[in-house]
RNA sequence: GGCGGCAUAGCCAAGUGGCUAAGGCAGGAGCCUGCAAAGCUCUGAUCCCCGGUUCGAAUCCGGGUGCCGCCUCCA
């Protein structure tokens, strides 16, 4: 089955060929760990789990890494105020970042690359680009990068205008040569700056070359191509991703990667969740009111590629949608896995191989579930399509990281012991209620269920309750 | 100012030239049920506006309008 997925620098749905038969390498470019994780980084990650997912299902040899940028101006203005020391400060925000992601269902990442335990790399990287002409030092220590000496310059952002209003927005700095230019080394400025030695100027790394070294100190690729998909949001795309391709380039003459795919953002009434606006849904405050797999499957919803603007009615929409395949999943409870249905594994994985259209894809589970429930209203009790359900459901909890979970506590979240024996006792007074045909008492007690937040139901076995 | 993205039913959202424009939520009708709920069935849009290309366009091109993003740290 060929993939398909949008590189954002062509512009393009491209069939994927991987540089190396049968494997695939991906990088991702990971937070800055100073803060807990927002939903926008949730998405991200999300997007390229279903990339991983999918890879892995057409039998690919997949080995993805995610940074962690776990030293920069942010982290150090944080330390600041506190008495922690960097790792410290650091670890802790990769922990959070971590659990945060798997309580929504992300794999971890094959290699998880901190910067700061990749300074020879970037050492060694930027002095190949000083002795190959492509970076200068100035008299403070700083070196940059010529973006003058890199003629595709440009081909990844297209952003190669010099107009003067654009000049004037960039920090000025003594020395530097053009206004795009940037930072591969920050020297120490005093005392309090936390630097690193080597046979650079004591200082610090810029942002851009973290990924650039990384990329190359743990991925061999090919003579053309160091990794297959580049991914990260689609701010990063200027300058980031252009500095670390023209980085790439000139350091090792060949391209960063084949491949570059870009998520939209999270939006909050319409704009970009971000730390400066004061808008950011952090992930953990979402998780203390929302299930974990709950904000993956509306997360990934619409495509990776659109905006997402983040509603919270929406989300409890999504729930109803969620509760329908579980709902089906604790009609088959107890049944055991058995043979998938080829046609409808096939019809999913189709769709998300179109660039990871996650949309179809549940719209193609959505169909799986009708049509199970509507053949299993005519012949409850057959069997071989109950476990071929059961495979189905199996199938979409492997690709696609929905409905895992068990289906009674899918339900039943939130309900303490004490208060299940509660709601026990009042469905088998109800039961006993509606044997006796008194359906007033029956009536009152669903009301009293209602009530405490329970929803009952009816069925052929008995009387199944949901937390509301 | 430069570069880029988006605009599809009340809402969310697929769709990248061609059968009746996916799917979900909400709404309406029905089956089922003691009544409900759940489940199932049926039910809604000519795709922001104008012009063009084409036998044929939501889909391509041009021009508008509106919203968003990048150009400074950002997933």
């Amino acid at each position: 089955m060929d993939f398909r997925l949008y590189d954002s620098i062509k512009k393009e749905k491209l069939n994927f060929q991987p540089i190396i038969e049968n494997e695939v390498s991906i990088y991702i470019c990971g937070p800055t760990v100073y803060d807990d994780a927002h939903l926008g980084h949730a998405r991200s990650a999300l997007s390229f789990d279903l990339l991983k997912r999918v890879l892995i299902y057409l039998d690919y040899k997949v080995t993805l890494a995610k940074n962690f940028t776990d030293i920069d101006d942010k982290i150090i203005n944080k330390l600041s105020s506190s008495d922690i020391t960097l790792e410290e400060l650091t670890n802790f925000y990769i922990n959070r970042y971590l659990e945060d992601m798997e309580a929504i269902g992300v794999l971890r990442a094959d290699i998880e690359p901190k910067a700061t335990e990749s300074m020879e790399a970037m050492e060694s990287m930027i002095n190949t680009l000083l002795s190959k002409g492509y970076a200068y030092k100035l008299d403070s220590g700083d070196i940059y990068f010529d973006s003058t000496k890199d003629t595709k310059y440009g081909s990844i952002s297209n952003m190669v205008t010099d107009d003067s209003d654009n000049i004037s927005r960039i920090e000025s700095v003594d020395g530097k040569k053009n206004p795009k230019d940037f930072a591969l080394w920050k020297a120490c400025k005093d005392n309090e700056d936390i630097c690193f030695q080597s046979t650079l100027p004591s200082g610090r790394p810029g942002w851009h070359i973290e990924c650039s070294a990384m990329i190359d100190k743990h991925f061999s690729g090919t003579d053309d191509y160091c990794i297959d998909i580049h991914c990260g949001g689609a701010d990063l795309l200027f300058p980031h991703h252009e500095n670390e391709a023209a980085q790439t380039r000139c350091s090792l003459n060949k391209e960063i990667a084949k491949y570059w795919i870009h998520n939209g953002f999270v939006t909050i009434d319409g704009e970009k969740m971000s730390k400066s606006l004061g808008n950011s849904f952090f992930l953990k405050d979402a998780l203390k009111i929302y299930d974990g797999e709950l904000l993956r499957y509306y997360l990934i919803s619409i495509n990776y590629r659109n905006n997402f603007n983040f509603s919270e009615e929406d989300l409890i929409n999504s729930k109803k949608r969620v509760d329908k395949l579980y709902r089906l999943k604790k009609r088959l409870y107890g049944v055991k896995i058995g043979k998938i249905n080829r046609i409808f594994k096939e019809t999913l994985l189709e769709a998300m191989c179109d660039d990871l259209n996650s949309s179809k894809a549940m719209a193609v589970v959505d169909d799986m579930i009708s049509n199970t429930n509507e053949y299993l209203d005519k012949e409850p009790k057959n069997k071989a399509l109950k476990q071929e359900a059961q495979a189905n459901i199996e199938f979409i909890c492997k690709l696609l990281g929905i409905g895992c979970k068990d289906s009674i506590e899918w339900f039943q979240q939130g309900v303490g012991s004490e208060e299940k024996d509660k709601i026990d006792r009042l469905i088998n007074k109800r039961s006993e209620a509606k044997k006796s045909r008194d359906f007033e008492l029956a009536d009152s007690i669903r009301e009293e269920l209602n009530l405490m937040g329970i929803a009952i139901m009816d069925s052929a076995d008995g009387t199944k309750w949901e937390k509301i």
